[in-house]
DNA sequence: TTCCAGGTTTCCT
DNA sequence: AGGAAACATGGA
């Protein structure tokens, strides 16, 4: 978490503000992996720019995201007159840092991948990538459970309705942006609602709503999380929760609380990464990606992003 | 039709 | 602690 107390980590720059990025950034490539994404709700990529609506506290405002220079994101408000306000410029800059995960030094991970027979050739092709977060934990959550065990696009098609259907839209220079919708919003949900909605597997529509009364009470807070010893500690705060299996846990310890080790073993995707890297003619088994991963230490979760990658 | 998809729960030694 | 089986839905 930047400190904003003394000094901003950004700038002002008129009405908009100048965040600085890392030397491993490169805002291309996050730009190109964005639009891996298809049928994404939450963003939207136009000439270059990335548009997308975020929430500060209970202000909801649409900001437009670009290069200003090779150390520096413009970020600009779109038909915003609470521009001017320093808690949401503050909150603006703080959800960029998060989202572009720009607190993180990536030098280590890079001398380490460049000698790692399955990485070498990813953090080559994708330098600069960041491990672009969901630094929302409901939201982190939510895209844990609608992604299980249904292909990739489906998943894009249920989160589509769901965010059209309890989420919040705002139009900002004639155009459509959505924010998630809040646990708290959900937590007043049935699971009739959600099935209504288009949510057409009724166990997902429990754990969406089961777990947005959790965050809704506090009873689940990423304050918690952080709190955890351990990543084995953080992955059995989450498992305990109907819905949340070893996956889910590590997938949102990865995006949402970035912890560096967060590993999701199991997933499906890594496992065709790595078939694919190694030429294998089966996925590989988990004693042979605990063995390839030894020298993963405390960078897994990068790792597990730049093989997603590999795949689109 | 069969198989698989960014798994989880339940039940069983 | 660790493994097998049941589970649900859409797309290729």
């Amino acid at each position: 978490m930047p400190n904003t107390r003394s000094s901003h980590f950004w700038s002002d720059h008129g009405p908009d503000l100048l965040i600085p990025v890392p030397a491993e950034f490169s805002f291309a490539e996050n730009y190109n992996h964005l639009a891996t994404a298809t049928n994404e709700t939450l963003y939207t990529l136009r000439g270059g720019k990335m548009y997308k609506a975020i929430a500060v506290g209970r202000q909801d405002t649409v900001v437009e995201i670009a290069p200003y220079d090779e150390r520096r994101l413009i970020v600009r408000f779109l038909e915003e007159p609470d521009a001017d306000s320093p808690t949401l410029r503050a909150g603006v800059a703080e959800y960029v840092h998060d989202w572009f995960d720009l607190g993180t030094d990536l030098a280590p991970f890079y001398r380490m991948a460049k000698n790692d027979p399955l990485l070498k050739q990813a953090v080559e092709s994708f330098y600069g990538l960041r491990n672009m977060g969901i630094p929302d934990l409901y939201e982190a959550v939510c895209w844990g459970i609608l992604g299980q065990q249904i292909n990739l696009g489906f998943a894009y098609t249920l989160k589509r309705r769901f965010v059209e259907s309890f989420g919040r839209a705002l139009v900002r220079e004639g155009e459509t942006y959505w924010l998630f919708p809040t646990a708290e919003r959900v937590a007043g949900l049935t699971p009739e609602q959600l099935t209504e909605a288009g949510i057409t597997t009724v166990k997902k529509c429990e754990y969406l709503i089961g777990t947005a009364r959790l965050i809704a009470e506090g009873e689940l807070t990423k304050e918690q999380l952080l709190q955890a010893e351990n990543v084995k500690q953080a992955e059995k705060m989450l498992t305990r929760v109907h819905g949340i299996g070893p996956w889910t846990a590590h997938y949102v310890l990865m995006r949402c609380l970035r912890l560096p080790e967060a590993f999701p073993i199991d997933d499906v995707g890594l496992h065709n990464s790595i078939k694919y890297v190694l030429g294998l003619d089966a996925k590989p088994t988990r004693a042979h990606i605990l063995e390839l991963s030894a020298g993963w230490s405390l960078w897994e979760s990068y790792a597990t992003f730049y093989l997603w990658r590999i795949l689109y």
